[in-house]
DNA sequence: TATGTTGTCGCAAATCTTTGCAATAACTGG
DNA sequence: CCAGTTATTGCAAAGATTTGCGACAACATA
Protein backbone atom coordinates (compact mmCIF):
# COMPACT_ATOMS: atom_id res chain seq x y z
CA UNK A 1 0.00 0.00 0.00
CA UNK A 2 1.55 3.14 -0.98
CA UNK A 3 1.83 5.78 1.21
CA UNK A 4 -1.16 7.76 -1.11
CA UNK A 5 -3.39 4.97 -0.43
CA UNK A 6 -2.51 4.65 3.55
CA UNK A 7 -3.72 8.46 3.51
CA UNK A 8 -6.96 8.14 1.88
CA UNK A 9 -7.68 4.87 3.98
CA UNK A 10 -7.24 7.23 7.09
CA UNK A 11 -9.57 9.97 5.51
CA UNK A 12 -11.97 6.72 4.94
CA UNK A 13 -11.59 5.84 8.48
CA UNK A 14 -12.05 9.51 10.08
CA UNK A 15 -15.46 9.51 8.05
CA UNK A 16 -14.73 11.47 5.65
CA UNK A 17 -15.77 10.57 1.43
CA UNK A 18 -13.07 9.83 -1.16
CA UNK A 19 -13.85 12.31 -3.73
CA UNK A 20 -12.83 12.39 -7.26
CA UNK A 21 -11.72 15.94 -6.32
CA UNK A 22 -9.54 14.83 -3.21
CA UNK A 23 -7.87 12.13 -4.61
CA UNK A 24 -6.86 14.73 -7.47
CA UNK A 25 -5.55 17.05 -5.01
CA UNK A 26 -3.95 14.42 -3.22
CA UNK A 27 -2.32 13.01 -6.31
CA UNK A 28 -1.00 16.81 -7.49
CA UNK A 29 0.42 17.46 -4.19
CA UNK A 30 2.47 14.10 -3.95
CA UNK A 31 3.53 14.87 -7.45
CA UNK A 32 5.21 18.24 -6.60
CA UNK A 33 8.79 18.66 -5.95
CA UNK A 34 8.09 20.61 -2.51
CA UNK A 35 5.57 22.81 -1.11
CA UNK A 36 3.51 23.80 -3.85
CA UNK A 37 1.04 27.22 -3.83
CA UNK A 38 -2.36 26.98 -3.50
CA UNK A 39 -2.72 28.59 -7.07
CA UNK A 40 -0.13 26.15 -8.55
CA UNK A 41 -2.11 23.02 -7.46
CA UNK A 42 -5.60 24.48 -8.51
CA UNK A 43 -4.38 24.91 -12.08
CA UNK A 44 -2.58 21.42 -11.80
CA UNK A 45 -6.46 20.14 -10.40
CA UNK A 46 -8.32 22.17 -13.38
CA UNK A 47 -5.93 20.48 -16.10
CA UNK A 48 -7.35 17.04 -15.25
CA UNK A 49 -11.03 18.38 -13.65
CA UNK A 50 -11.95 21.84 -15.03
CA UNK A 51 -14.85 22.43 -12.89
CA UNK A 52 -13.00 21.95 -9.15
CA UNK A 53 -13.42 25.34 -7.79
CA UNK A 54 -10.41 27.12 -5.94
CA UNK A 55 -12.89 27.14 -2.38
CA UNK A 56 -12.53 22.98 -2.79
CA UNK A 57 -9.11 23.19 -3.03
CA UNK A 58 -9.03 25.25 0.16
CA UNK A 59 -10.88 23.06 1.64
CA UNK A 60 -9.44 20.03 0.74
CA UNK A 61 -5.59 21.12 1.73
CA UNK A 62 -6.88 22.31 4.96
CA UNK A 63 -8.77 18.78 6.02
CA UNK A 64 -5.70 17.05 4.79
CA UNK A 65 -4.04 19.73 7.29
CA UNK A 66 -6.29 18.47 9.92
CA UNK A 67 -5.53 14.63 9.75
CA UNK A 68 -2.24 14.90 8.96
CA UNK A 69 -1.86 14.57 5.07
CA UNK A 70 0.06 17.43 4.30
CA UNK A 71 2.30 19.59 6.09
CA UNK A 72 1.12 23.86 5.77
CA UNK A 73 3.94 26.12 5.47
CA UNK A 74 3.26 29.82 4.90
CA UNK A 75 5.61 31.62 2.84
CA UNK A 76 5.23 35.41 2.26
CA UNK A 77 1.51 35.47 3.78
CA UNK A 78 0.71 32.62 1.11
CA UNK A 79 -0.35 29.13 1.86
CA UNK A 80 2.02 26.13 0.51
CA UNK A 81 1.29 22.85 1.07
CA UNK A 82 3.68 19.21 0.73
CA UNK A 83 2.89 15.94 1.56
CA UNK A 84 3.83 14.79 5.34
CA UNK A 85 6.29 12.40 4.59
CA UNK A 86 5.83 10.32 7.37
CA UNK A 87 9.95 9.00 8.10
CA UNK A 88 11.35 12.39 7.35
CA UNK A 89 9.05 15.20 9.14
CA UNK A 90 10.47 18.31 8.90
CA UNK A 91 9.41 22.10 9.85
CA UNK A 92 10.25 24.86 8.30
CA UNK A 93 12.80 28.34 8.19
CA UNK A 94 11.34 30.54 6.10
CA UNK A 95 13.28 33.57 5.41
CA UNK A 96 11.58 36.67 4.89
CA UNK A 97 13.33 38.52 2.14
CA UNK A 98 14.01 36.02 0.00
CA UNK A 99 10.84 34.14 0.92
CA UNK A 100 13.04 30.54 0.74
CA UNK A 101 11.81 27.73 2.93
CA UNK A 102 14.57 25.96 4.50
CA UNK A 103 13.96 22.66 6.25
CA UNK A 104 14.62 22.18 10.13
CA UNK A 105 14.49 19.00 11.87
CA UNK A 106 12.65 18.06 14.47
CA UNK A 107 15.18 17.33 16.75
CA UNK A 108 15.72 20.91 17.09
CA UNK A 109 12.28 21.52 18.49
CA UNK A 110 11.93 18.65 20.85
CA UNK A 111 13.61 20.62 24.06
CA UNK A 112 11.20 23.62 23.47
CA UNK A 113 8.14 21.26 22.93
CA UNK A 114 9.09 19.50 26.39
CA UNK A 115 9.27 22.63 27.78
CA UNK A 116 6.22 24.52 26.70
CA UNK A 117 4.23 21.06 28.14
CA UNK A 118 6.28 21.10 31.57
CA UNK A 119 6.14 24.93 32.17
CA UNK A 120 2.99 25.78 30.66
CA UNK A 121 0.69 22.35 29.79
CA UNK A 122 0.83 24.01 25.97
CA UNK A 123 1.26 21.74 23.50
CA UNK A 124 2.74 23.43 20.48
CA UNK A 125 1.45 22.65 17.16
CA UNK A 126 4.55 21.74 15.79
CA UNK A 127 3.85 19.45 13.20
CA UNK A 128 3.15 22.89 10.91
CA UNK A 129 5.73 24.78 12.81
CA UNK A 130 7.64 27.55 10.91
CA UNK A 131 9.85 30.22 11.84
CA UNK A 132 10.61 33.51 9.91
CA UNK A 133 13.62 35.76 9.80
CA UNK A 134 16.26 36.01 7.88
CA UNK A 135 18.73 33.41 6.25
CA UNK A 136 22.43 33.37 5.78
CA UNK A 137 22.61 35.10 2.42
CA UNK A 138 19.84 37.73 3.00
CA UNK A 139 21.19 38.52 6.44
CA UNK A 140 24.63 39.63 5.14
CA UNK A 141 22.41 42.62 2.82
CA UNK A 142 20.04 42.93 5.53
CA UNK A 143 18.90 46.42 5.34
CA UNK A 144 16.41 46.37 7.47
CA UNK A 145 17.24 48.62 10.78
CA UNK A 146 18.65 46.73 14.00
CA UNK A 147 17.18 49.79 16.31
CA UNK A 148 21.06 49.72 18.46
CA UNK A 149 23.49 50.06 15.39
CA UNK A 150 24.02 53.10 12.95
CA UNK A 151 20.14 52.83 11.44
CA UNK A 152 21.08 54.37 8.01
CA UNK A 153 23.85 51.90 7.34
CA UNK A 154 22.87 49.25 5.32
CA UNK A 155 20.24 51.24 2.66
CA UNK A 156 20.42 51.21 -0.35
CA UNK A 157 22.06 54.64 -1.34
CA UNK A 158 18.99 56.55 -3.31
CA UNK A 159 16.33 54.05 -1.30
CA UNK A 160 13.14 56.15 -1.62
CA UNK A 161 10.63 55.82 1.21
CA UNK A 162 7.49 55.02 -0.75
CA UNK A 163 5.04 51.98 0.35
CA UNK A 164 6.65 50.11 3.11
CA UNK B 1 10.92 61.57 27.75
CA UNK B 2 8.33 58.43 27.64
CA UNK B 3 8.42 55.67 26.27
CA UNK B 4 6.15 56.94 23.18
CA UNK B 5 7.59 60.08 22.86
CA UNK B 6 10.52 58.02 22.32
CA UNK B 7 9.06 55.90 19.58
CA UNK B 8 8.13 58.77 17.63
CA UNK B 9 11.35 60.29 17.51
CA UNK B 10 12.84 57.12 16.26
CA UNK B 11 10.53 57.17 13.28
CA UNK B 12 12.09 60.53 12.63
CA UNK B 13 15.28 59.67 12.88
CA UNK B 14 14.61 57.13 10.39
CA UNK B 15 13.25 59.24 8.02
CA UNK B 16 9.27 58.58 8.42
CA UNK B 17 7.32 61.65 9.00
CA UNK B 18 5.47 62.00 11.59
CA UNK B 19 1.44 62.66 10.95
CA UNK B 20 -1.43 63.13 13.12
CA UNK B 21 -2.45 59.53 11.88
CA UNK B 22 0.27 57.60 13.56
CA UNK B 23 0.44 59.63 16.28
CA UNK B 24 -3.21 58.94 16.83
CA UNK B 25 -2.81 55.00 16.22
CA UNK B 26 0.48 55.06 18.71
CA UNK B 27 -1.56 56.61 21.53
CA UNK B 28 -4.33 53.87 20.94
CA UNK B 29 -2.27 51.47 20.79
CA UNK B 30 0.06 52.75 23.73
CA UNK B 31 -3.72 52.91 25.51
CA UNK B 32 -5.52 49.20 25.09
CA UNK B 33 -4.31 46.78 27.43
CA UNK B 34 -2.76 44.47 25.82
CA UNK B 35 -3.13 42.74 22.02
CA UNK B 36 -5.73 45.09 19.97
CA UNK B 37 -7.24 43.69 16.53
CA UNK B 38 -7.07 46.07 13.48
CA UNK B 39 -10.89 47.18 13.44
CA UNK B 40 -10.70 47.71 16.70
CA UNK B 41 -7.99 50.28 16.12
CA UNK B 42 -9.53 51.66 13.48
CA UNK B 43 -12.84 51.83 15.18
CA UNK B 44 -11.00 54.01 18.03
CA UNK B 45 -9.14 56.06 15.69
CA UNK B 46 -12.08 57.13 13.59
CA UNK B 47 -13.66 58.26 16.97
CA UNK B 48 -11.28 61.20 16.73
CA UNK B 49 -10.43 61.64 13.57
CA UNK B 50 -13.42 60.26 11.17
CA UNK B 51 -11.53 60.21 7.96
CA UNK B 52 -8.62 57.92 8.56
CA UNK B 53 -9.02 55.38 6.56
CA UNK B 54 -8.68 51.46 7.46
CA UNK B 55 -5.87 50.71 5.08
CA UNK B 56 -3.92 53.65 6.73
CA UNK B 57 -4.44 51.64 9.75
CA UNK B 58 -2.90 48.52 8.54
CA UNK B 59 -0.16 50.57 6.88
CA UNK B 60 0.70 52.26 10.09
CA UNK B 61 0.75 49.40 12.12
CA UNK B 62 3.25 47.73 9.96
CA UNK B 63 5.57 49.91 9.89
CA UNK B 64 5.20 50.42 13.47
CA UNK B 65 6.17 46.67 13.41
CA UNK B 66 9.10 47.17 11.05
CA UNK B 67 10.58 49.90 13.41
CA UNK B 68 9.98 47.86 16.19
CA UNK B 69 7.14 50.36 18.35
CA UNK B 70 4.72 47.68 18.14
CA UNK B 71 4.63 43.83 18.52
CA UNK B 72 2.04 42.26 16.04
CA UNK B 73 0.42 38.82 17.24
CA UNK B 74 -1.32 36.39 14.68
CA UNK B 75 -5.02 35.32 16.23
CA UNK B 76 -7.05 33.00 14.76
CA UNK B 77 -5.74 34.51 11.21
CA UNK B 78 -6.13 37.84 12.35
CA UNK B 79 -3.48 40.40 13.27
CA UNK B 80 -3.32 41.92 16.58
CA UNK B 81 -0.89 44.52 17.72
CA UNK B 82 0.57 45.25 21.28
CA UNK B 83 2.86 47.95 22.18
CA UNK B 84 6.74 46.51 22.75
CA UNK B 85 7.04 47.54 26.09
CA UNK B 86 11.22 47.73 26.00
CA UNK B 87 11.64 46.36 29.55
CA UNK B 88 9.02 43.66 29.35
CA UNK B 89 9.14 41.24 25.94
CA UNK B 90 7.75 38.79 25.53
CA UNK B 91 6.12 36.41 23.22
CA UNK B 92 3.39 34.44 22.54
CA UNK B 93 1.47 31.05 22.45
CA UNK B 94 -1.28 31.29 20.79
CA UNK B 95 -4.55 28.75 21.12
CA UNK B 96 -6.29 27.01 18.39
CA UNK B 97 -8.97 26.45 20.45
CA UNK B 98 -10.03 28.86 22.15
CA UNK B 99 -7.65 31.83 20.82
CA UNK B 100 -5.80 32.89 23.98
CA UNK B 101 -2.84 34.18 23.62
CA UNK B 102 -0.07 34.00 26.60
CA UNK B 103 2.82 35.50 27.07
CA UNK B 104 6.01 33.40 26.66
CA UNK B 105 9.47 34.60 28.28
CA UNK B 106 12.09 35.56 26.21
CA UNK B 107 14.23 33.14 27.96
CA UNK B 108 12.58 30.21 26.76
CA UNK B 109 13.42 31.22 22.95
CA UNK B 110 17.21 31.87 23.66
CA UNK B 111 18.62 28.26 23.01
CA UNK B 112 16.22 27.58 19.95
CA UNK B 113 17.52 31.12 18.47
CA UNK B 114 21.50 30.31 19.43
CA UNK B 115 20.84 26.94 17.92
CA UNK B 116 19.29 28.13 14.66
CA UNK B 117 22.43 31.21 14.32
CA UNK B 118 25.19 28.87 14.99
CA UNK B 119 23.71 25.42 13.20
CA UNK B 120 22.26 27.81 10.17
CA UNK B 121 23.08 31.02 9.91
CA UNK B 122 19.60 31.51 10.68
CA UNK B 123 18.25 34.79 12.62
CA UNK B 124 14.52 33.84 13.55
CA UNK B 125 12.45 36.93 13.58
CA UNK B 126 11.70 36.48 17.34
CA UNK B 127 10.49 40.16 17.96
CA UNK B 128 7.62 38.87 16.72
CA UNK B 129 7.58 35.29 17.42
CA UNK B 130 4.20 33.50 18.07
CA UNK B 131 3.52 29.59 18.52
CA UNK B 132 0.27 28.16 17.96
CA UNK B 133 -1.13 24.74 19.61
CA UNK B 134 -3.39 24.25 22.79
CA UNK B 135 -3.62 25.47 25.83
CA UNK B 136 -4.14 23.35 29.17
CA UNK B 137 -7.65 24.13 28.92
CA UNK B 138 -8.37 23.11 25.87
CA UNK B 139 -6.27 20.07 25.61
CA UNK B 140 -8.61 18.59 28.26
CA UNK B 141 -11.62 18.45 25.99
CA UNK B 142 -9.39 18.42 22.89
CA UNK B 143 -9.30 15.21 21.59
CA UNK B 144 -9.55 14.06 18.02
CA UNK B 145 -11.69 17.22 16.83
CA UNK B 146 -9.45 20.35 16.26
CA UNK B 147 -12.28 22.45 15.32
CA UNK B 148 -11.66 25.84 16.11
CA UNK B 149 -14.74 27.62 16.93
CA UNK B 150 -16.82 27.21 20.17
CA UNK B 151 -14.86 27.45 23.26
CA UNK B 152 -17.61 26.56 25.48
CA UNK B 153 -18.63 22.86 25.12
CA UNK B 154 -17.06 19.65 23.84
CA UNK B 155 -18.24 18.61 20.67
CA UNK B 156 -21.51 16.62 21.09
CA UNK B 157 -22.00 12.91 20.63
CA UNK B 158 -23.23 13.02 17.11
CA UNK B 159 -21.38 15.69 15.78
CA UNK B 160 -21.57 15.68 12.23
CA UNK B 161 -19.15 16.86 10.07
CA UNK B 162 -20.51 19.45 7.55
CA UNK B 163 -17.92 21.71 7.04
CA UNK B 164 -14.58 21.59 8.71
C1' DT C 1 -29.83 -2.38 -6.62
C1' DA C 2 -32.83 0.95 -4.40
C1' DT C 3 -33.00 4.32 -0.68
C1' DG C 4 -31.88 7.41 3.00
C1' DT C 5 -28.50 10.02 5.38
C1' DT C 6 -25.34 13.52 5.48
C1' DG C 7 -20.81 14.88 3.89
C1' DT C 8 -19.10 17.60 -0.01
C1' DC C 9 -19.10 20.60 -4.07
C1' DG C 10 -19.66 24.69 -6.81
C1' DC C 11 -20.96 29.17 -6.70
C1' DA C 12 -21.43 33.67 -4.99
C1' DA C 13 -20.56 36.66 -1.51
C1' DA C 14 -18.10 38.04 2.62
C1' DT C 15 -13.63 38.90 5.24
C1' DC C 16 -9.24 40.35 6.02
C1' DT C 17 -5.26 42.56 4.11
C1' DT C 18 -2.61 44.65 0.53
C1' DT C 19 -1.74 47.78 -3.32
C1' DG C 20 -2.01 51.43 -7.34
C1' DC C 21 -2.73 56.05 -7.92
C1' DA C 22 -3.52 60.93 -7.74
C1' DA C 23 -3.97 64.52 -4.33
C1' DT C 24 -2.07 66.25 -0.14
C1' DA C 25 0.85 67.35 3.60
C1' DA C 26 5.40 66.93 6.20
C1' DC C 27 9.85 68.15 6.07
C1' DT C 28 14.06 70.54 3.91
C1' DG C 29 16.76 74.24 2.21
C1' DG C 30 16.80 78.82 0.90
C1' DC D 1 8.03 82.18 5.60
C1' DC D 2 8.11 80.19 0.65
C1' DA D 3 8.85 76.73 -2.65
C1' DG D 4 10.37 72.05 -3.80
C1' DT D 5 10.72 67.27 -2.78
C1' DT D 6 8.70 63.13 -1.76
C1' DA D 7 6.53 60.38 1.95
C1' DT D 8 1.80 59.60 3.22
C1' DT D 9 -3.09 59.54 2.83
C1' DG D 10 -7.76 58.25 1.20
C1' DC D 11 -10.11 55.87 -1.98
C1' DA D 12 -11.13 52.21 -4.87
C1' DA D 13 -9.95 47.96 -6.40
C1' DA D 14 -7.29 43.73 -6.26
C1' DG D 15 -5.74 39.56 -3.70
C1' DA D 16 -5.97 35.80 -0.70
C1' DT D 17 -8.83 32.88 2.04
C1' DT D 18 -13.15 31.65 4.20
C1' DT D 19 -18.09 30.80 4.49
C1' DG D 20 -23.37 30.23 3.62
C1' DC D 21 -26.28 27.62 1.02
C1' DG D 22 -28.81 24.63 -2.05
C1' DA D 23 -27.85 20.84 -5.18
C1' DC D 24 -25.44 16.70 -5.54
C1' DA D 25 -22.87 12.52 -4.61
C1' DA D 26 -20.59 9.02 -1.45
C1' DC D 27 -21.43 5.58 1.60
C1' DA D 28 -24.20 2.40 4.46
C1' DT D 29 -28.01 -0.55 4.82
C1' DA D 30 -31.46 -3.52 3.48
Amino acid sequence: MTSQEQSLQQLQSLGYRLTPQRLLVLAIVAGGDGHMGVDEIHRQARAAYPYLDLATVYRTLRLFKQVGVVTEVDIDNRLHYELTAPGEKHHHMVCRACHRALNLSPHYLEDFRDTLLREFDFEPDIAHFTVSGHCRGCREMAAVNDSDNNPAAGEPADATKRDY
